[in-house]
DNA sequence: GAACACCCTGTAACCGGTTACAAAGAAGGG
DNA sequence: CCCTTCTTTGTAACCGGTTACAGGGTGTTC
């Protein structure tokens, strides 16, 4: 690989002239700069990363702290292959990389209770690899241990997930107005009787979309009967159940907003093993638009989420707090409710 | 942070000696050796990863190419996540991280027509970053780009793409032999006319996929009449009028592999818009077990990959060449046949 | 007691950049 | 013409590690 002394030797100007004409090109004479940056081409130079970020203290890296847990091993990001384009694409215009760190605990340090095993040893890793900041993303269970992070002083955005911390933001969809909207729709559609199951409570778009739903039933001046709201935990299995104890009420819904398209599937089960026509005795609308949503019978309505756009602001926000710039505010990107049979 | 100065000030010794505690601790005596490591664990001293590449040539990195082709948007990997907490977890146990490199070009660079705009960038940033080596992900049609990182003599994985190289080499399934397997499963199920729904033709697994196929057919002594092989391109709507074409055939199969469950959703709807009842009158095969597999009515007999697998055995491969080890072979991983009600 | 090997340690060069500081030269003002 | 200011450039220190090399001490052998 060429050096900058090569560079320097050949044009006979001294390193630092070099190191200017690709830092501050306005510093240097134009003459040599256009010497400079000839050699440079045909010598095909490329600046070491690694020296450039001992000297500055700063890497072109950004890391994502994305932890599995080993406890729950079928839990699934509703997005992440969206998720990863958008922050990727974001990040590269800008000339920045992004780094999954490596867990640094052990299954054994796991084993001791923490979720994600030592914040801290992710904010070393971030010194040691003069990170910029850091993007984390839940797995399930590991929102707590974000506060730690978001702490430590180090730029980090957390998707879906309230991060509060003097560098710290969060990007996440816009749950409450989705559920709003969702209700809006199903009381246009001619419904009284609308339910919902709702998402783990300590989750933030679960935690919101529960509150857009209510918002919005009252906005109607509808009434929200006793077992009419049900938790479940995103998935499948537990959208059945509850569709079946919402079922088993004396006056029981007519159509049912399910916080996550996997628990719209499940109530479309129970509803099919109860006998009931979907749209006709019962509505279901889903949350996320996950690939499944447009093919299971009937088609779900649901609310889309900009996955790719989260990502996108995510970077962004990163990029911002890691130039310097103010702490970006939480940011809560719009959904767009997607109308299929399963509500009409 | 504290460095290693700091160390050799505070117990007494020169650089020298607190670097090789660390590097070489059987070098250094017993006594200063513990009380090195006594204050580095006091101090809670990590070495600084930038200045420790620049001075070994050796990041802890991996790079991983992954360039989502923006002229199909639609594209999506198949089980991205899996193979991603594989590489992550494989990787991690060896001290390594996993840097998702941005794309080097532009959508102008990639309007040009290449889809991964630059290989010779990617070498050049592996260079920059002394990254150890590259994983490569094929995102629909970077397969013919990749040669190109198999010749520049970097250690380099790709995923379900056949690469040839000094230091190249690949992961992916046993794809003949699931093929064979899906073969001999509906051979046991009393079929003789089976048809298969192929991927793209340039494609790793599509081809083996079709060779093993063939084999278990020709294996059983059954006839493949014209029109029984049918080229799709992995995605539903393909396979959807795939199997509208066999349908209308006049010997139409009793049974039909599918060499994607996407494909096989696709054939799964046009054999109920056509009337046929599955798996009475027709029986589907899958490969790759979705998540969607088990959720559409009838679920989808289909091949599990060991997804989480591959992506293990891609690091270690990748590892291996890092480490100096000879240039693995290509791994082909077992899958596994699920039988669900499409089949029986 | 000399010669030799081995173990341990320190000095200093090096990896490849960035940048503070000083100095030389050019331009502008009185 | 002298003084000041600005622009341009080079020297050299620095970022924080690694490691070749040399030298001192100890133990072994003859």
């Amino acid at each position: 690989m060429t050096t900058i002394r090569e560079i320097a030797q050949l044009c006979g100007v001294s390193v630092a002239t070099v190191s200017r004409v690709f830092n501050q090109p306005l510093t240097v004479s134009k003459e040599k700069r256009e010497v400079v940056e000839r050699v440079a081409r045909e010598l095909d130079y490329r600046p070491n990363e690694s020296a450039r970020a001992l000297a500055t203290k700063r890497s072109g890296l950004i890391g994502l702290v994305w932890d599995t847990d080993h406890r729950r091993p079928g839990w699934r990001h509703p997005y992440l292959q969206e998720l990863l384009i958008g922050l990727k694409s974001a990040l590269s215009a800008h000339g920045y990389h992004l780094l999954m760190l490596a867990t640094s605990g052990s299954a054994a340090l796991r084993a001791v209770g923490a979720s994600l095993a030592d914040p801290v040893a992710y904010v070393n890793m971030t010194r040691r690899h003069h990170l910029g900041g850091l993007v984390l993303i839940d797995s399930g269970s590991d929102a707590p241990a974000f506060t730690a992070f978001a702490q430590s002083g180090l730029p980090c955005v957390a998707v879906d997930v309230a991060v509060d911390g003097p560098r710290a933001t969060y990007v996440t969809s816009d749950n409450a107005e989705g559920a709003r909207q969702a209700v809006r729709h199903l009381v246009e559609a001619g419904h009284r009787r609308i339910a919902t199951i709702t998402g783990p409570g300590r989750n933030l778009p679960a935690a919101d979309r529960l509150t857009g739903f209510r918002d919005a039933v009252a906005g109607a001046g509808l009434a929200l009967p006793d077992g009419y709201v049900v938790e479940g935990d995103f998935y499948r299995p537990s959208g059945q159940a509850a569709m079946r104890s919402l079922i088993a009420l004396p006056e029981p819904p007519t159509a049912v907003f399910c916080a996550s398209d996997e628990m719209a599937v499940g109530a479309l089960l129970a509803a099919r093993h109860a006998g009931l026509r979907v749209p006709e005795e019962l509505a279901v609308v889903g949350f996320d638009d996950i690939e499944l949503a447009a093919l299971v019978d009937p088609p779900l309505t649901t609310l889309a989420q900009d996955k790719a756009g989260i990502g996108v602001a995510a970077a962004r926000a990163v990029l911002t707090m890691v130039h310097g710039g103010a702490t970006p505010e939480p940011a809560f990107l719009p959904t767009k409710l997607v109308v299929r049979s399963s509500s009409r």
